[in-house]
DNA sequence: CGCACTATATATAATCT
DNA sequence: TAGATTATATATAGTGC
């Protein structure tokens, strides 16, 4: 009995919010925390209805974004309500409020990571972060990744029909192997699809 | 002994990402949720050096926002590298990236927030799927949507019908499929819808 | 409202493949 | 490296002030 099991792995580990500095570690945090962050802001809005949008530029200058509705539906509210045009005393104060708590956000954070260390001293790091040497997956431009695309998305065509054939559950079952390939559509956005393709094909 | 200690809390508790009906709790949640997702990206600013923004409007509209270096900062690089002058074959790729992180981020969270749901029913059906029949969830989802969002929605779709007819390919075969149903589309297909998309949004 | 607290759901650092 | 896996650090739902 008690038989002495050794962990398979430490499991997450407390870091300090500061910043890292082996470069591939770096990449991976930063796929992975902008997944997360993403997802975050995908469910406030489903939760709660709100608007929003994230822009996120990795280390290697990339640009992602995530908005809902849309990125430029956000942007350009944000940007209209800080402008001339609607610059009354209520618009101003949003924007005072925004400015506000951008800085407080970030002030705040910057404090929790002080705090941990004890030291001030990481606030004034080399500007110069040397990135851009190699190139990483988010790098890649989509002519470079069309092959491996194109190969994938026939071979997911055949499996398509051939699940279609079975129904749409083993479909599904198929397609949740590869998730992050795919996006859903819903069925009247399909049709209105279909509806152009043969509006196409009779041309 | 065994002193039977009543728990004082039922501590966290799951929840369906879904459309929160009360009103106080979704004001709660979406303070929590935004306090949690700026904190978030100010980590990932500070880890990885990355260039981020947080934009977001409560139930209530009001502007929200976190941005480092600041907000400004990142949405002025956002969309000059989203416009015409900097529109090479480069940023355009760099520009569908954007667009379809977007999208597919907001996908996969719909997708995910039904998850359970679908699946009961999909089980219920037995491997062959009612279409038609019963209101599933691809259905509901849509009506969920607001009004606003609904007619906005509609409208992009004429549209992209319009330009669709332009003479945009590599569609052809996904029009081979059911029409009743939410469908996977490659990648590959959704950056050519996301461009059709994204040009009318642009306008 | 905003803040505090508890207990649990999630996110994710480290590691391995 | 892009995925899994694992164990632990965090976020946060529910509740009370």
């Amino acid at each position: 009995m008690a038989t002495k099991v050794k962990k398979q792995s430490l499991g997450r580990q407390k870091i300090e919010i500061k910043k890292i500095e082996n470069k591939s570690s770096l990449e991976v945090t930063f796929t992975k925390r902008r997944k997360g962050l993403f997802n975050k802001a995908s469910e406030l809005c489903i939760l709660t209805g709100a608007e929003a949008a994230v822009i996120a530029f990795s280390p290697g200058k990339k640009a992602f974004a995530f908005g809902f509705p849309s990125v430029d539906t956000v942007i350009d509210r944000y940007i209209s309500e800080n402008t001339e045009e609607g610059r009354s005393v209520n618009t101003s104060a949003s924007h005072h409020r925004v400015v506000q708590e951008s800085r407080k956000q970030y002030a705040e954070a910057l404090a929790k990571k002080e705090e941990e260390k004890k030291r001030v001293e990481t606030m004034k790091e080399g500007g110069t972060v040397g990135f851009g040497r190699d190139r990483f997956w988010w790098d890649l431009s989509i002519e470079d990744m069309g092959l491996e695309e194109l190969e994938r998305y026939v071979a997911s065509m055949e499996e398509l029909k051939k699940n279609l054939e079975l129904g749409l559950m083993s479909w599904r079952r198929q397609a949740t192997l590869h998730p992050d390939s795919w996006i859903w559509i819903p069925a009247s956005t399909q049709r209105v699809l279909i509806d152009i393709y043969e509006s196409i094909c009779m041309n």
